[in-house]
RNA sequence: GCGGUUGUAGCUCAGAUGGUUAGAGUACCGGCCUGUCACGCCGGGGGUCGCGGGUUCGAGUCCCGUCAACCGCGCCA
């Protein structure tokens, strides 16, 4: 017999009745009952009721067992009685009676139970990781994690991409996040950078002629995390081909992730209709370049209802150049109640607030109520509501100003009210890829221009349109969205050197800058660059999405926490003085 | 860097208005129990109430500071 088991915890069933059998795993959950012990052994695969009674050889010892120890056992596989079959088991038709015990590994007390669900403190869970990766739910996001890869692989491979590995430790690349230096000590005082993404690679990839590439890449960036972010490394679905239109990208690209939702989405509707929305459109609409379409609220602009009305806030607003007044329709919001909590959610934002308008039922019928309705009148009340659509029970808030102050709360007030009023619905991913990316933004104080985006994406027109004004230029850059989050991000690249040069040059990088920062691409594109073009899927988010999870740590094995350490394994910690010496480094005490 | 929430037993939490010796569940230790599958029953050990200072006759509770965790903002081509 093998030196640890014959079966798993989820083989035996009545066909094994009369076995002998070894099995071995953890003590999931021990039942005393003075003259027999029941054991429910675990492993990756399933649970097994093991027991024991004063007639096994090792009923002492199966007696001192205690939950998570790792143990080995024989036994004979017995029937249980009809009125004993637990059906919550796909074993719980057999037991094992213990006829033999070893000790694999034994457990001290836990500072976190994998039975039951019990919700623990997540530095808890990221220092004893092991333990808390044991448990069910983990177990099947990690494995729905490598079922996905291997999904998009083999979607890609069929597709006619090949994976290539790029390298991990390379150039910094100053254009984007901030990178991670690793010391090189052939070179003391200088440094090689993690990537951020294989970006040059892959278009490097695509100037030697392989034409369809793709990987499982990881990334490292060096940023501040959110729930959906992890703060040092992740994983992207990285892919690039050459002769190709934007569109080409998206028929490409979309079929493989239709198909991996489908594939994962366990019941959860997945749209079949991928609209393209611009940039511009999406932060009128949706306040936000990565809407959530699950939610039907569609913002609009509403300016002309208040210039010149008797809301002095607002009008005078408009006096001033580049204002808007827009506003969120509240189908079912109808309440003051809800109104003023919304209104109180603006201000919680940083906003001065925002205004309403509700419709009720009233003396004359249709009665608009709120401060807002006063102050304008029946005439204009009534223009709003017809324009919004809107009827009896609906609300309709107000935002305004430059919509750049504004624009990322409406975006949040939307969501907000797309979940209190049960708008947005629930168990479906709704995709949209958001295209026209301006190249260029001015930053607000210094009044400096530089990319908003890439600044390896082509400008929709071409060397023409830089001749104009920087700021109307858009880009063949694009973002897919689903459910509020920024799932994929790509572009055509520009691979025309001429274009290339103008372009940083517009941001303020004169040739020679552009030359040393991106020489080995620069070089590239003088020796027949075709054109090309791809995009990144972030894997992480992919599948915290399929696993209805909302923070990314809970699809990663071995995640940093909030402030990039890793509790468990103690990173970062501080370098021996051989280790500095070595590099040629000196740490800067930090006096705080 | 900034804001919000949280911090009480190994773990999850309760402790109005300041007031005797800080509790429960679970885990752990001991005892009882031959059919449980969240087994049950009895008993026990276990606390720097995150830390520091202050107000008060008296602080887990109020005030100030500080640390940590998470969430968000900035940031994230």
């Amino acid at each position: 017999m093998h030196a640890y088991r014959s079966h798993t915890c989820a083989d035996l069933t009545k066909a094994n009745v009369g076995q002998t059998v070894r099995l071995a795993g953890w003590v999931h959950r021990v039942r005393d009952h003075g003259g027999v012990l029941f054991v429910d052994l675990r492993d990756h695969y399933g649970v097994t009721q093991v027991l024991c009674d004063s007639d096994s050889p090792v009923f002492a010892e199966v007696d001192q067992l205690r939950s998570e120890w790792c143990i080995r056992i024989d036994g004979e596989v017995k029937a249980r009685d009809e009125s004993l079959i637990n059906p919550k088991l796909p074993t719980g038709e057999i037991e094992v009676y213990i006829r033999d015990m070893e000790v694999l590994g034994a457990a001290q007390e836990l500072p976190l139970m994998v039975f039951g669900d019990q919700e623990y403190p997540e530095e808890t869970r990221l220092r004893y990781r092991y333990l808390d990766l044991r448990r069910e739910v983990m177990q099947r996001n990690m494995t729905l994690r490598s079922d996905v890869v291997a999904s998009m692989r083999r979607r890609m491979w069929d597709k006619g991409f090949r994976e290539y590995q790029t390298p991990i430790i390379t150039a910094s690349s100053p254009e984007g996040a901030r990178d991670f230096l690793v010391p090189s000590r052939l070179h003391p005082g200088k440094f090689y950078a993690l990537p951020q993404a294989p970006q040059q690679f892959k278009q490097l990839i695509m100037v030697s002629g392989f034409d369809k590439y793709f990987q499982i890449a990881p990334c490292f960036r060096d940023e501040d995390p959110r729930a959906d972010r992890s703060p040092t490394d992740f994983y992207q679905l990285d892919m690039e081909m050459s002769f190709v239109t934007q569109q080409d990208v998206f028929d490409t690209i979309q079929p493989v992730l239709e198909g991996v939702f489908e594939e994962f989405a366990d019941g959860a509707k997945v749209d079949k209709h991928w609209p393209q929305i611009s940039y511009k459109d999406a932060a009128l609409w949706y306040g936000t370049d990565k809407p959530d379409l699950r939610n039907p609220i569609r913002m609009q602009v509403v300016s002309e209802h208040f210039r010149g009305s008797g809301f002095a806030i607002f009008a005078k607003l408009l006096e001033q150049e580049g204002t808007e007044i827009r506003a969120i329709p509240a189908p079912g919001g109808g309440s003051r109640k809800f109104c003023d909590r919304m209104n109180a959610f603006a201000q919680k934002e940083g906003l001065p607030g925002m205004g309403y308008i509700f419709w009720r039922d009233g003396a004359d019928g249709l009665e608009a109520a709120g401060p807002l309705a006063k102050n304008i009148g029946p005439e204009r009340t009534e223009a709003i509501r017809q324009q919004l659509g809107l009827g009896k029970g609906d609300a309709a808030f107000f935002l305004g100003g430059k919509p750049k102050t504004f624009e990322a709360v409406a975006g949040r007030a939307r969501t907000v009210i797309g979940e209190e009023l049960s708008l947005t619905e629930t168990n479906r991913f709704a995709f949209a890829w958001i295209v026209d990316f301006p190249i260029y933004q001015r930053d607000e104080e210094t009044g400096q221009l530089d990319f908003d985006h890439n600044p390896f994406s082509m400008p929709q027109g071409g060397m023409a349109a830089l001749e104009g004004d920087p700021l109307d230029v858009v880009g063949y850059q694009y973002d897919l969205a689903c459910n509020g989050y920024e799932l994929v991000s790509g572009a055509i690249r520009n691979h025309k050197l001429d274009t290339m040069y103008k372009a940083f040059e517009i941001a303020g990088y004169p040739a020679e800058e552009v030359d040393r920062r991106f020489g080995g691409m620069v070089n590239a594109f003088k020796f027949g660059a075709p054109p090309h073009g791809g995009c990144a899927a972030g894997i992480d988010r992919i599948v915290m999405l399929l696993a209805s999870e909302s923070n990314i740590r809970e699809v990663m094995m071995f995640p940093m926490n909030q402030r990039a350490e890793d509790l468990m394994m103690n990173a970062p910690s501080e370098p021996s003085s051989d280790q500095l010496m070595e590099l040629g480094l000196r740490v800067i005490p930090q006096d705080d």
